[in-house]
DNA sequence: CTCCCGTCCA
DNA sequence: TGGACTGGAG
């Protein structure tokens, strides 16, 4: 086991040499920016979310300029980024903090969760880096980073969120400021450095702590993460063809306009009949519209 | 082709 | 507890 107590000093100083210049780490960055960012790196990755985050942060600087906005055009502004729930999450959450906190984000932890679309991860990620606040902050990165420095293994394994939260808790410096950085460096290392595949030891500031690379990086034995269903010709990629239609389409678009984008009819029909029932597509006697 | 990887929900 | 959800990069 790597030492608690060595650790985070050398992330915390690689962090402060290596840390990419990032819209939402800014200074001038607001707590509703970091909760937009978060909504959006949670599945994506940041070279496509900066562009988006931009305009995003343009167009609605608070949260009571994107409530006062349908959802739709939340939606709309989503444009590619994928899993375009997250941006019917993003409005309802900014109703919810209007309705709930008088249009603050919160900076607890519980009144985070709460909040539609956020999760373990993102509260925690918003009360540290929006708020200061000492708080672990687990997102893959971290997990694989600690699998390997502390644990000694490949591969970080099956999810297992109080383990997870409980070991960065232990490494987490006393000092809250310190705390921060340590957080957004672990990620930041698993994200360019102790990559999944191919991790760049020769430029790890905790090589020489690390254990798993100590052991001389055995190969990973234990349970094996689930395989991802195969994207081309899913349902998912047919939904994504429809939601890119409606979005292009400022006006109803009928069930037989859609029918040359995909060849299964059946298949398209079910993707249209899954956007209708998930909320994020409407459906009138005039055709379909992004849901409002 | 494989990998990415947080939240919600059944 | 594990499957569904988008679209791009390697």
């Amino acid at each position: 086991m790597a030492e608690a107590g060595t650790l985070a000093p050398a992330v915390v100083a690689w962090f402060a040499r290596n840390a990419r210049d990032l819209p939402w780490r800014r200074p001038d960055c607001t707590p509703w920016g970091v909760l937009v960012s978060e909504f959006m790196l949670q599945q994506t990755q940041v070279s496509r979310v900066v562009p988006a985050f931009e305009a995003w942060m343009r167009r609605w600087p608070t949260p009571a300029a994107l409530a006062a906005e349908p959802a739709s055009e939340a939606v709309r502004a989503w444009g590619g980024l994928g899993y375009p729930r997250r941006a019917m999450w993003l409005h309802r959450a900014a109703v919810e903090i209007v309705e709930r906190h008088d249009g603050e984000v919160p900076a607890d932890v519980d009144a985070l969760l709460a909040l539609r679309g956020i999760g373990p991860y993102t509260a925690r990620a918003v009360a540290a880096f929006a708020f200061g606040l000492r708080e672990p902050v687990v997102d893959t990165n971290t997990r694989r980073v600690i699998a390997r420095a502390v644990r000694g293994h490949g591969e970080a394994g099956p999810p297992d969120a109080r383990a997870d939260l409980a070991a960065m808790a232990d490494l987490l410096p006393h000092a809250a400021s310190a705390a921060q950085s340590f957080n957004a460096g672990m990620m930041e290392l698993g994200a360019v450095v102790c990559t999944a595949r191919t991790p760049a030891c020769d430029a790890c500031p905790i090589a020489s702590r690390c254990t798993w690379r100590a052991a001389g990086s055995p190969a990973y034995n234990g349970p094996r993460r689930r395989t991802q269903a195969r994207f081309e010709g899913s349902d998912r990629q047919v939904r994504g063809i429809v939601m890119r239609e409606l979005r292009a389409a400022h006006r109803p678009v009928t069930r037989d306009e859609l029918a040359p984008a995909w060849a299964d009819a059946a298949q398209l029909a079910r993707a249209i009949d899954t956007l209708v029932a998930d909320g994020l597509a409407a459906e009138r006697a005039d055709g379909l519209t992004l849901a409002e």
